[in-house]
DNA sequence: AGGAAAAATGTCCAATTGTTCAGTTGTAGG
DNA sequence: CCTACAACTGAACAATTGGACATTTTTCCT
């Protein structure tokens, strides 16, 4: 299916060729990598001149990293279904989904996250959306009467970046979602084990054990 | 500090060409991404001329496909520091220090499976050494009497990978460690509640708690 | 020693690259 | 309407690229 021109989507304004830049820059690395991010690859898919990209971020280096943060901006950081709520069952709910979903701002970020080790000034977004990941999740697993440290909060955060990243090259969403099951299920008996008042009933909803099929 | 000609590392002898390439080819990809594999680049590190890249393995593509397998192949597979010993305590020793030792190799592979969801022919070894990380954790959660099924092994896969990913880009060993411990607190727990075995202390040292401070 | 095969080199080339620039088109405010 | 300014374009250019090729060097075998 070649696509022409326009390169799939409606026809642009005046005015809105930044943005289309940006989305078609996060685009190109993801199914061409790094590598093929070009000035002429990107106008392309925008459906622009390439010498718009000079125009708007003066040079490949400041389209990336502009590109990082609007990828950025326009992602998703809620980590439970029901955040506060302290149920664990709604914690990495539709992981598997938002992954299928969008895989090209995954698999973007993955690669973005790699090339910040050569270039410092792409750190500090890394860095920051990592601390707003982990804060998310820590408030959610004290809700959840989990007690989480800062080294507990951290592998999970790893196992649930393991999960994607794998989804993502290697495939697979249902070994995703069972494998999320496997992980709330951990959570709940050290939640037991840590928690007395769940053990005599006082903390209601928390820390419950449910069913592990469904 | 400035390497001039053999850039770093005793003069090669005849014949040697090929290995020094793909040492090469891994450091490059490491240090300044897929963008900069290029026959020249590849070639100063190594220090030959750019035409013999041609010579041993046809295209930039092929280089590739060899220096994926050159790092795989040296590659340490071990996941416990006493395989089959069932020690939970044994599981990931080592692992923020080997990260840290060889950083390079990490960081191609990590790259190269990026890489791998638009080249297919990566794909088998990308699967293939997956395959053999999880088969050799599984063995060494059985011994531990873990009574792991895929899911569970695959998260705990995807939780130190995690850790190792985050470690690569953001650093601190430390909280690798302390992470992996935690970890390991968490399979304990489980495999206390999994293995009637273990409660009557019938199975040994299996499903055994130590201290977590060390 | 001699000759064949493999390893290694230097040179060449068309294609693609990032970037510059002079010019054109569209738009908002007076 | 018109003018100033931003968005946008097409053409140009030097540098780098992957790859091809003919040639030289080294090794190994008889």
């Amino acid at each position: 299916m070649a696509v022409s021109a326009r390169e799939s989507g409606g026809s642009r304004r005046y005015g809105q060729g930044r943005e289309a830049l940006l989305q078609a820059a996060v685009q190109v690395v993801a199914d061409q990598g790094l590598r093929n991010l070009t000035y002429r690859a990107v106008a392309r898919k925008a459906g622009v001149a390439h010498a718009l990209v000079a125009h708007h971020f003066g040079s490949r280096e400041a389209l990336l990293t502009a590109a990082l943060r609007f990828s950025l901006d326009n992602s998703v950081t809620t980590i439970s279904a029901r955040p506060g709520s302290g149920d664990l069952d709604a914690l990495f709910v539709g992981l598997s989904t938002l992954v299928e979903a969008n895989p090209h701002d995954q698999a973007f970020q993955y690669e973005l996250i790699l090339e910040s080790r050569r270039r410092p000034e792409l750190r500090p977004y890394v860095v920051d959306i990592y601390q707003t990941y982990v804060n998310a999740l820590h408030a959610e697993l004290e809700h959840a009467g989990v007690q989480p440290d800062v080294a507990l909060t951290h592998v999970i955060y790893a196992a649930a970046d393991g999960l994607v990243f794998h989804q993502l090259t290697i495939g697979n969403p249902d070994l995703t979602e069972r494998s999320l099951q496997r992980l709330r299920s951990l959570l709940k008996t050290r939640c037991q084990d840590s928690d007395p008042a769940a053990a005599t009933g006082i903390a209601g909803r928390r820390c419950e054990e449910r069913g592990l099929q469904e």
